[in-house]
DNA sequence: TTGTAGGCGTTATCAG
DNA sequence: CTGATAACGCCTACAA
């Protein structure tokens, strides 16, 4: 592989000036860009990107943490977020986690060493307290309501959707509502948010039983109409629509009667099954979240999620 | 931000046994590692990541070249080349292309300049012929059958599941079907397999009014059942569930009698609608290709679809 | 076991 | 306009 002292030596010419020329800079006689193209040419020669970037300092790429890819959260996340970083001049590297906090913390030491210029986390297991020093070692972006700890973040609010949602159901006859979440609600503030909204709508939190924790997607809501049905819920307030069509699944290949269904997501199956759902516009958070990671932004920033009525 | 020469100095050591304890080489005394060790502590101290690209030569991560990210076939290839690639300690990097001729140049060109070790086109516009080159330069790695084109490649034979679903149309007493095509059939190697396994089965090429071309998407699907229903077909090869989804939607809503539909990609959508599908082993393509782009694999590897008939 | 010196390839400063 | 030379940080023969 040629590299620049190459063709400085074949052109007659120094490296500063043949520097100058790839890159199109002033300050070059006619000669001496003709004679160094020539040679260019000849060797068929291109800068070396990792050469150019340990000069410049940067690597013009962020770093986009997911825990799955199978989620309809974190893949219009990435896409929305890849999309602005593209326009923008910047790469996408697509970091999975599974949740392991080991991972994340090998993904943010990466971030130290500079490895990428920013790092965004769809979501994480780690404390927000661990994730927080590294801010100053490299931009760091999450994908949820921080709360009052002060670190960049896009996201979306779910309170007032959650409780249209549940409004919608107790508005349309629902007595005992069963809900899909996932994770384990502690760890996640979906849920927290889902549970509080169904406090506030019905006057008493939402019993343990009807709780189906770690529902994560289609065959996972299949399983958990199961556990609904034995409860005789007469309403489901899903995590998520293909979730939810894994219930309706169930209900019907079984010849009980479908509950009324809320979904999430605003993904194709609430359409075809005709429910309720909402979306959560993460094609502007992941918008918001890549302006963050490049400097363009910082602080906190909302985005209103949106109950879409059906039936 | 601290560098080697800053550990070497302060902890009286050379950068050479500094480099040596950082990344746990033998030949090197207690003591040294001691002192090293308590200096990078208290620098907190960390190697930079491009300078060590450098000087490696290499950046172990993977650009996955993808026209599109809403497709089942681009987000289910590129999530099982992600899973592989970490499995080896390889990165993702992804290059979206929208079908640009320009743009995918552009990232061949940067396979010149070293920015990546190896890239994968999941699909491209550019010619074969005009990506063979760049082989020479750093792994390329294609996702379909690049026929006598000598270059790497993993992908799905389809050929043979495409006349099982034409079949299964034929024996359901289809008379007059219609098809749902990506891009432009001349472009498309899925057109040109599905048109083929048309005529085969029926004797005859497909009337060009009975194909829909352009169709990538659900709501794709729904304008394409317009033109369809306008040609009085009364079946359907889809080029994916979801699209086929769009359709149903369609024939629904306009209270029309929906035709026989067989769909593609194996998605929920063809459960819901308990259609036949074909599965197209995606995850097993994009291991392959990623095992091609490591170096692990070369040459071209085929894997078989397979059709799940339904209902 | 340790250190020196050169290489990885580019960009930028500053004197000429 | 041009060129030496010093960063950018790290790794590693080779010598001691």
């Amino acid at each position: 592989m040629a590299n620049i002292h190459d063709i400085a030596r074949l052109s007659g010419f120094s490296v500063a000036t043949v520097s100058r020329v790839i890159n199109g800079r002033p300050y070059v006689s006619d000669d001496a860009k003709a004679a160094v193209m020539k040679v260019v040419r000849q060797l068929d020669y291109v800068p070396n990107a990792m050469a150019r970037d340990l000069s410049a300092g940067h690597t013009m790429t962020i770093g986009v943490v997911t825990p799955m890819r199978d989620h309809p959260y974190f893949t219009s996340l990435t896409n929305s977020i890849t999309r602005a970083a593209f326009a923008r001049g910047y790469r996408v590297m697509l970091l999975p986690s599974q949740y392991d906090q080991a991972i994340e913390a090998d993904y943010l030491e990466q971030l130290r060493m500079k490895a990428y210029d920013a790092l965004i986390f769809t979501s994480h297991a780690l404390p927000l307290a661990e994730i927080l020093p590294y801010t100053q070692a490299g931009v760091v972006v999450v994908c949820h309501d921080p709360g009052s700890v002060s670190i960049n973040a896009a996201f979306t609010d779910r309170g007032e959707t959650y409780v249209e949602g549940c409004q919608w159901l107790k508005d349309h006859g629902a007595q005992k509502i069963g809900m899909f979440l996932p994770r384990t609600a502690k760890r996640s503030a979906t849920s927290q948010a889902m549970l509080k909204a169904y406090q506030q709508v019905f006057g008493h939190p939402l019993p343990a039983k009807r709780q189906v924790l770690d529902v994560m997607n289609n065959a996972d809501g299949y399983q958990a109409a199961q556990k609904l049905v034995a409860q005789q819920v007469d309403a489901i307030f899903s995590n998520g629509d293909d979730i939810a069509a894994g219930a309706v699944q169930y209900y019907r290949e079984h010849h009980l009667t479908v509950p009324l269904i809320v979904g999430q997501e605003n993904q194709l199956s609430s359409q075809l099954l005709d429910i309720p759902t909402i979306d959560h516009h993460f094609r502007v958070v992941g918008e918001l979240a890549l302006r963050l990671a490049v400097g363009e932004l910082s602080g906190q920033h909302q985005v209103a999620s949106t109950f879409i009525s059906r039936g």
